[in-house]
DNA sequence: TTATTATTCCGAGGCACCCTCACTTTAGTC
DNA sequence: GACTAAAGTGAGGGTGCCTCGGAATAATAA
């Protein structure tokens, strides 16, 4: 295994690949993670099969769909929203991560099922998002801002829920049911500093 | 039209209706609103074109399956749990429904959608609860443990977002989150009775 | 009991989708 | 220009949705 030098990658094949994400992300905003896959190999003027040479199943195009969006998230949550309580910055990663979700429809249920299934090709991106709220929440905890009871997976959970009903109520209802959501996770007895907590 | 006396209905017709609502139930508990027609057909003992017969569609078929159950949530809405506060029947009420709708896998959304869309099967029975909710929160309002921007349709989508996490997540977590969903409701301010808004 | 007939049941068939695989084509290399 | 690994192709087998024309049958009448 030593002669072997590898050839260049074949041109047509980055050509396609490229060809069935448009189109998979097309198909997916309009129907959702569940759209026709053989309509997607047709809208990107490619045969069925050579969608399956790309992408083994559904999830992995899925998956590799995500992995910009997902690292936009990442670099998204690094960036500090400097001056923000650490409530607010939590709420502020609740917000993102939910329109993320939302972009979808479907994606939430995947998200969700991704943090457990570690067959997932979402699973890595899940941990790392767990990750962020676990760290996110420590903080906000520690300045007094969410419930003792309120766990990551909690988190998780709320910010998909989101995500899912965004789905289907108007955008300006969404962002306000975001708001209660983040409120529920306020202690009993609202004696935090003034201004904590915002939505986004 | 009037010597038209009407025969008797046919007793298979009425034995295969309950068979296959039987088999229905079953199937969309395994695998929730989508599972196969086909299968259900066969669970049933019956052509797929009986239950057709019966049932235009999925949807008239879950609007079936879920007429007894509804009616069940509705009677236990008007039983007064005696001795409560306005905020906890309403707390009360969010939990029924959560329970409700995650019975199967999906019916959350359906009852999301069937809310909106006048052509739906479930839309009677969504504006039912919809009623039952602006009763409750209009109380609960006025006893002042909810927030003044809280609507009655930000209430269905909670209660269904509640049950969508249920189809997730294990059900002491389920419980857990529903029980912050309601504390999202509270005023920002907890100057109310205490005791107000405890879950179930 | 037997005949009548409205009602119900049946399942093949057309369409869409999922996914595989034996075969063809082609891009990179020599 | 020939060679060949890599990629592309699409028919085909499986499943599911739903329809529809013809077969079967339960209620009724004779």
């Amino acid at each position: 295994m030593s002669g072997t030098r590898t050839r260049r990658p074949r041109a047509d094949a980055q050509r396609n690949y490229e060809r069935i994400l448009a189109a998979a992300d097309d198909a997916f905003r309009e129907q959702g993670t569940g759209a026709s896959l053989e309509g997607i190999a047709r809208r990107a003027g490619v045969a069925i099969g050579t969608l399956y040479g790309h992408f083994p199943n559904r999830r992995a195009l899925s998956a590799a769909l995500l992995r910009e969006r997902h690292a936009a998230l990442f670099e998204f949550a690094a960036e500090p929203p400097n001056g923000a309580t650490a409530p607010d910055a939590l709420a502020r990663w609740m917000g993102a991560v939910a329109v993320h979700a939302a972009a979808y429809r479907g994606l939430a249920a995947l998200l969700m099922e991704g943090l457990d299934d570690e067959a997932s090709e979402l699973h890595e991106a899940c941990e790392r998002m767990a990750a962020i709220t676990e760290t996110l929440l420590a903080s906000a905890r520690e300045a007094g801002g969410v419930r003792d009871d309120v766990t990551a997976a909690d988190v998780h959970a709320l910010m998909n829920a989101a995500a899912w009903m965004r789905e289907q109520v108007p955008q300006e209802q969404a962002e306000h049911l975001l708001l209660l959501l983040v409120n529920g996770l306020r202690p009993d007895r609202a004696d935090t500093a003034p201004g904590s907590m915002a939505a986004n």
